[in-house]
DNA sequence: GCCTCAGGGCCAGAA
DNA sequence: TTCTGGCCCTGAGGC
């Protein structure tokens, strides 16, 4: 049983002419920008990268920059400064213990799973930019609470290659290239009217995300749904290889002057790096924070990816709103399978079991995913959707069928729980470790490790919530209570995507439905 | 049994 | 002398 590298296995399969012909060699090194030559070390690189790293660990090396750490890093400018290349080379994901200890020749290495899975992932999502096929799906399974014409979402590209700013590595690793290749942000025809454009709400605390929103903010997309005005003035400072981003906003902006009964209120000092549990075990939850998204480059993607099925369908035929919600939630859950391949404890895992743990919870995942966004920027009365935009609940509610409705007042309900427990980013990330790393998941063969883990975790949440919340008796154990809702609310989402899946509604080719399908079979 | 492809080794050229 | 990077060899795993 091979997971997540089955579930992708039949998409692959199916679109296999097409991919094809588009090479790997089109991609670039994620370490210098030159031409990849195929998997080394646990990535696409070039050939040059892969000797160097393979130089560098084989010979124990350690370099020193006579920089400040930080040198360029492209194809003239490589061979500068070793230190800096190394450190990338690790940064981007190059596995030291790929490296052969007994120089072996030859064979296939451990890593062929993810590999495999990985190739997959970029077929997938050239799959999905290629196929343009026109459908056109209902907001719920009865036709009177379609959403059609007028409120129909759209998203209306202006721009029918969308330039995104991403780092080499986001674009190339787990992403086609085509997703961004440069940092001018898209002008977006988003009006619902004339007078009614989309702006991203302003962030109540930019640290529980790093959110640097590249991309998005000027973005304004056809959307019939009512949204916040107010702009927020951001300022995006990246580190040159780009998965770190300090967020800062100007002083005038609602987001740096958060209000005592805003939530996350210990956000901000967080997102400048100073952890409120610094006493404790800072460097264990800092280990689980490294792994954290970065929820402009999510943001960016997922309107990316949203643009190029709309460019390809013409303005005609137009994604409506349960197709555009499926594809964000395709799209962030890519994204979780990354952060989860990314984290250092999850890395330690068999791939086998990596694969068996995220099958089972990417649900839950996906519903925690949203609650810390709720948490985090939601507005009363609106859900704030990964793009940055957002949604008046009552909209929904009174436009969705059933199940829909009960799941969005559910999910508010949990909203609002969380928002009265003040939970924090360290918080959040532990409750998404508890849900990764469960022990109970049937045929995990490595039991015991991922049973520690669990444990690790829920001991630092616990240290952490006393610390951090000590007139709040009772955090801890009020967190954990939220997980059975949670894990509740997620089953109900399974089952409301199979009913969809099973009408035909849910977009094909879809990670969604792969996970569906792999989870009932 | 053949093919694929990722890790290792070699070596000419560059620094 | 050391490092770089292109090219080729090797061999486990897949078909």
């Amino acid at each position: 049983n091979e997971g997540v590298g089955n579930i992708l296995q039949q998409p692959a399969q199916d679109i296999k002419a097409e991919v094809d012909s588009r090479p790997e060699s089109e991609e670039s090194c994620p370490v210098c920008g030159d031409k990849v030559s195929g998997y080394h070390y646990g990535l696409l690189t070039c050939e040059s990268c892969k000797g160097f790293f393979k130089r560098s660990v084989q010979n124990n090396k350690h370099y020193t920059c006579a920089e400040q750490q930080s040198c360029p890093m492209n194809l003239s400018q490589r061979k500068r400064c070793p230190y800096c290349r190394f450190q990338k080379c690790l940064a981007v994901g190059m596995r030291r213990e790929a490296v052969r200890a007994d120089r072996m020749r030859g064979g296939r290495n451990k890593f062929g799973p993810l590999y495999r899975r990985d190739r997959q992932m970029k077929q997938q999502v050239v799959f999905h930019q290629a196929n343009t096929a026109p459908h056109r799906i209902k907001m719920e399974t009865t036709q009177t609470h379609q959403l059609m014409g007028p409120n129909q979402l759209h998203l209306m590209s202006s721009n029918p290659s969308p330039p995104l700013s991403s780092s080499a590595f986001q674009q190339s690793h787990m992403y086609p290239s085509s997703v961004g290749q440069s940092g001018t942000p898209i002008p977006l025809d988003c009006t619902m009217n004339a007078d009614r454009g989309l702006t991203s709400p302003p962030l109540p605390y930019p640290g529980l995300y790093h959110h640097p929103f590249t991309g998005c903010l000027q973005e304004k997309v056809e959307m019939p749904f009512s949204c916040s005005p107010v702009p927020t003035n951001i300022s995006v400072h990246t580190t040159p290889y780009t998965s770190f981003t300090t967020i800062t906003t100007a002083a005038s902006t609602p987001c740096s002057t958060p209000s005592a009964n805003t939530p996350l209120n210990e956000a901000p000092t967080q997102a400048l790096g100073v952890s409120s549990s610094a006493t404790l075990a800072p460097n264990f939850l800092n280990q689980l924070l490294e792994s954290e998204q970065d929820e402009g480059q999510v943001c960016s993607k997922v309107l990316a990816s949203l643009q190029r099925e709309q460019a390809s369908r013409g303005k005609h035929d137009r994604l409506n709103t349960f197709t555009i919600m499926c594809k964000m939630a395709d799209q962030t859950l890519f994204g979780l399978v990354e952060w989860a391949r990314n984290s250092t404890l999850f890395k330690e895992l068999k791939v086998e079991d990596q694969m068996v743990l995220l099958q089972s919870c990417w649900s839950e995942l996906l519903v925690l995913d949203h609650l810390c966004r709720q948490v985090t920027y939601g507005k009363q009365g609106c859900i704030y959707l990964v793009t940055g935009q957002q949604i008046e609940v009552s909209t929904i509610i009174s436009q969705a069928g059933v199940t829909l409705s009960s799941l969005v007042s559910r999910a508010q309900d949990l909203v609002s729980k969380l928002k009265a427990l003040h939970l924090d980013r360290h918080e959040f990330v532990c409750l998404k470790y508890l849900v990764l790393f469960n022990p109970d998941v049937k045929s995990v063969q490595n039991r015991r490790q991922v049973e520690q883990t669990q444990e690790r975790v829920n001991r630092a949440l616990m240290e952490h919530t006393q610390q951090t919340h000590q007139g709040h008796s009772d955090k801890f154990g009020q967190l954990l209570l939220r997980l059975p809702e949670v894990r509740s609310i997620s089953l109900q989402v399974e089952e409301y995507l199979f009913q969809r899946h099973l009408q035909g509604d849910l977009p094909c080719n879809s990670l969604l439905t792969e996970m569906l399908h792999t989870k009932r079979s």
